[in-house]
RNA sequence: GCGGGCGUAGCCGAACUGGUAUAGGCGCCAGACUUAGGAUCUGGUCGGCGCAAGCCGGUGGGGGUUCGAGUCCCUCCGCCCGCACCA
């Protein structure tokens, strides 16, 4: 009988799923194991070979974890919330719920064709009322935690269609419109926040994860945290005017040569002179078109203008001229800076370009006192810099802080780049966000006993993309739930990243109706020991769920402080062109087509065998029917069909095939234990044919075939279930299921060979091979080496004057 | 510009802490078996010289440390990915 994937596929994953194998049930003695894959986004109708790339070697880590006696959860569900649901009904007329459940159905399908144990029992979608109507629950949570509020912020505006658009929306280098192709330009609209900046300092602590160091790394450059001093300067001739800038150099301030304000700032219509006025207004005209196209150049120039206006250096009374201009941004720090040439290069270039002073105040090693030609970055001493001269600029930056505190005028400060969660979104497809308006309550939460605030069905979706909420007479208008009054609901949705911010919480009972999951069970399930997923989730998921766990502890929810123990991040599959698989450049693979031919063990195997999983690379489609070729020969091999004739590399003796055995065993073993597929198949593929060749010698009868056989299917079974399950049941004729078998074990003895090759060298070059018993002292590895015949013909005429042993691998006699 | 990663055969790749470079697979070449096969099996496959044993060269280029470097250090080249005026 042949391999033939189709029928034992098929077969296998009915019984599976029949017999409930795949779900992990809470009340298992065995210690928990929580695998957690990202979960896919139906933004299409069916997934391609890279979803299966994230996902294949995932089920075989976790199928492993339960071989190894952990009860193993696998979760699955569907990020369903979205643009391109929205998208597709107005382009096509389908309601986005339908669209979307018809997309999730295709995909449901290619998940179970995979073979992989999905625990079906957990899974969520994120567009059901059900889920949603906790992202409300944790809304108001964190309403009432003040955590969650509301701010005038500016966002990306199409101004053809006439709508906000989200970040997502606003494609190219040059930033316009998807649908359109239109320039964005930035609009202030009232926008709800998550305070996400409160938990800045402690999302820097990585200590209590393993991440991948990348990542730490992309979230702590997101994070940006840096100190300095926040302190105030005042304008001059204007004692009741002030502004506050924020520096990370303090003891540079004595080197301050004009101060400048962004473009935005408030003061700058005050302060402006009136001779200064149509030049600084033209100036702010152009800055603000410009801060919307992207700006593109490094090189670009950077210029501003004077306002007539002059500040006062709070430490050495000096005067200095206040300018505007736009590399100040009013989004970070005050959004005003002191200007000190000698010591920031942004500072002198902008010096050099309108002829302004720069003065030294850190001398640089060896300065003779002349002029800089570039900012001077260096740690010297200070000088003219009053009664702070002569230290260390490090002592200077304290000195001048602890003055500055003690008179009052500024005190150290930490500023992020953080900025809080912008999670409005002027969208119909995404989760409502639970808040009324009344002219006499103001702003009033939804009561949580009217949750959860559903999406209106018969919702009419409009050509220009504004969303339909604004205009559902039916949705908009309800009952002030303070006054009863007439009111009207806050139309905009939430960011979708909120949905999978806790997702893993719901998959513990996506059902449950009193909360969003049970504490105990939570207890019990949580944190997550591994995650896997992509990259590119680096700082927007990752860094949200990890807030969003902070702030359920703080809610009194759970006891733990991160998500996510471990994370591994896979590489990317790329088109067969190179390029990242899109429809538009028709390069997207199907899998459908690769496990109809070839049927998903093999499939699942040639993902893992091309090479390490985090890096990913281009599809190619030829090397797939090696990896057939490989299971058709284990087939074979176990089965007892098409013995291979003895050649080269076959097991020559018990101790060989003993041998054999275990040595695949400890390199499968520590392969997946390390997420090295590639390396586990490579191991099975030599151990594979080194029984076929095994199989016409007399070996064949002995009873450690069949422990080969039997480790040979054990081993196969995580990375490809089905094959391994008909070997195991139908030849083997081994109880059901190979799945729920223990892992088989290696004796290191066992698997370290009987003879090694010892390498012998002369001066660093291989001169003689032999083999020796692998348990070899070094004296008698020394002796073998310096009586070899072909050793001594080097030895010649030198002088030997050292000989190094590694054992049981090499001897090196050094001449000279 | 700053930060991170990578560069090994015709191709995908292996080589844990410096110790046989190129395992495994694709492709290619030769042979066996076969009525046929989406086949299967065996052998070969880094380059140069040599009938051979063997010698020499070889992990993007150059230099260094070391008995010994794909691996460590310096430098240059090329590719990829982040951040991009963050005061």
């Amino acid at each position: 009988m042949r391999y033939d994937p189709t029928s034992i596929e098929a077969k296998w994953q009915a019984r599976w799923e029949d017999e409930g194998i795949h779900h992990a049930p809470d009340d298992d003695p065995r210690p928990k194991y929580y695998f957690l894959t990202m979960y896919p986004y139906p933004s299409g109708d069916y997934l391609h070979v890279g979803h299966w790339y994230a996902m294949a070697p995932s089920d075989a880590a976790a199928r492993y974890r339960r071989m190894r006696g952990f009860n193993v959860t696998l979760p699955i569900g569907f990020d369903a919330f979205g643009l391109p649901a929205e998208n597709a009904a107005i382009e096509r007329g389908i309601h986005p719920f339908n669209w979307t459940m018809r997309n999730i159905e295709v995909i449901r399908r290619q998940l179970r064709s995979m073979g992989a144990m999905w625990d079906w029992a957990r899974e969520v979608v994120t567009c059901d009322p059900s889920y949603y109507k906790w992202n409300q629950w944790f809304f108001l949570k964190m309403y009432e935690m003040g955590l969650a509020y509301r701010s005038l912020a500016p966002v990306d505006w199409c101004p053809k269609d006439n709508t906000t658009l989200a970040r997502e929306q606003v494609v190219g280098d040059d930033r316009v419109c998807e649908r359109c192709g239109t320039p964005v330009v930035k609009k202030n609209l009232s926008q709800w926040f998550l305070k996400i900046t409160d938990y800045a300092e402690e999302l820097l602590d990585f200590s209590k994860i393993e991440w991948p160091e990348r990542v730490c790394l992309l979230q702590r450059n997101w994070i940006g945290r840096s100190g300095g001093v926040e302190f105030s300067i005042d304008v001059a001739g204007h004692s009741e005017l002030s502004f506050r800038v924020f520096t990370t150099r303090p003891d540079t301030v004595y080197g301050m040569s004009f101060c400048v304000l962004a473009p935005e700032h408030p003061l700058v219509d005050v302060i402006t002179s009136s001779d200064r006025a149509g030049e600084v207004e033209s100036y702010r005209f152009k800055a603000a078109r410009e801060s919307d196209i992207e700006r593109l150049s490094t090189e670009r120039e950077r210029d501003g203008v004077f306002t007539g206006a002059y500040a006062v250096n709070p430490m050495s009374g000096e005067e200095v001229p206040i300018y505007v201009a736009d590399y100040v941004l009013l989004t970070y720090g005050t959004g005003a800076i002191m200007g000190v040439p000698a010591h920031d290069e942004r500072d002198f270039d902008f010096a050099v370009r309108y002829g302004l002073p720069i003065p030294v105040v850190i001398a640089p090693h060896g300065w003779d006192g002349s002029p800089l030609d570039r900012a001077h970055l260096g740690d010297g001493r200070m000088v003219n810099s009053g009664q702070f001269d002569g230290l260390p600029s490090d002592e200077g930056w304290s000195g001048i802080a602890d003055e500055m505190e003690r008179r009052g005028i500024g005190e150290r400060k930490v500023n992020y780049r953080l900025h809080d969660w912008l999670i409005s979104r002027q969208r119909y497809w995404g989760t409502p966000i639970p808040i009324v308006y009344c002219d006499r309550c103001g702003t009033v939460p939804v009561p949580y006993e009217d949750l959860p605030v559903r999406l209106p069905e018969d919702a009419e979706f409009r050509p220009t993309g504004e969303s339909p909420l604004r205009y559902h007479e039916g949705f908009l208008n309800v009952a002030c739930p303070s006054c009863g009054r007439a009111a009207a609901r806050e139309t905009d949705t939430m960011d979708t990243f909120v949905d999978s911010s806790w997702y893993q919480y719901r998959y513990l009972d996506p059902r449950l109706d009193g909360a969003p999951f049970d504490p105990a069970s939570a207890a019990r399930w949580l944190p997550v020991d591994q995650y896997t997923g992509g990259i590119e989730h680096a700082v927007m998921h990752l860094l949200y769920t990890r807030f969003w766990t902070k702030a359920m502890r703080d809610m009194g929810l759970i006891e733990f402080d991160e998500p996510m123990l471990r994370l591994f991040n896979q590489g990317v599959i790329l088109g067969p062109d190179g390029n990242r698989m899109s429809k538009s450049k028709g390069n997207v693979v199907n899998p459908d087509e690769f496990v109809a031919a070839y049927g998903a063990d093999v499939l699942r195997a040639y993902l893992m065998f091309i090479g390490p999983w985090d890096e990913g690379g281009p599809w190619n489609s030829r090397g797939i029917e090696g990896v057939a070729r490989f299971l058709r020969r284990v087939w074979a091999v176990v089965t007892g069909e098409g013995g291979g004739e003895a050649g080269a590399s076959h097991a020559t003796s018990e101790r060989e095939l003993e041998y054999w055995i275990h040595r695949t065993v400890q390199r499968v073993t520590e392969d997946i234990e390390r997420f090295q597929f590639n390396t586990a198949i490579s191991a099975l593929m030599e151990f594979t044919n080194v029984l076929q060749r095994t199989s016409g010698t007399p070996l064949r009868r002995h009873p450690l075939w069949e422990e080969a056989v039997e480790s040979l299917v054990l081993l196969l079974a995580p990375l490809c279930p089905h094959i391994a399950e008909e070997l195991w049941v139908e030849h083997l004729h081994r109880p059901y299921s190979v799945h729920t078998q223990g892992w088989p074990a290696f004796d290191p003895g066992k698997a370290t060979a009987e003879q090694v090759t010892l390498v012998l060298q002369v001066d660093g070059r291989v001169r003689e091979r032999v083999q020796v018993p692998s348990g070899i002292t070094d004296a008698a590895a020394r002796e073998i080496a310096l009586e070899s015949p072909r050793v001594r013909q080097f030895l010649a005429s030198r002088t030997v004057v050292d000989v190094i042993v590694i054992p049981g691998r090499l001897v090196n006699v050094v001449t000279r």
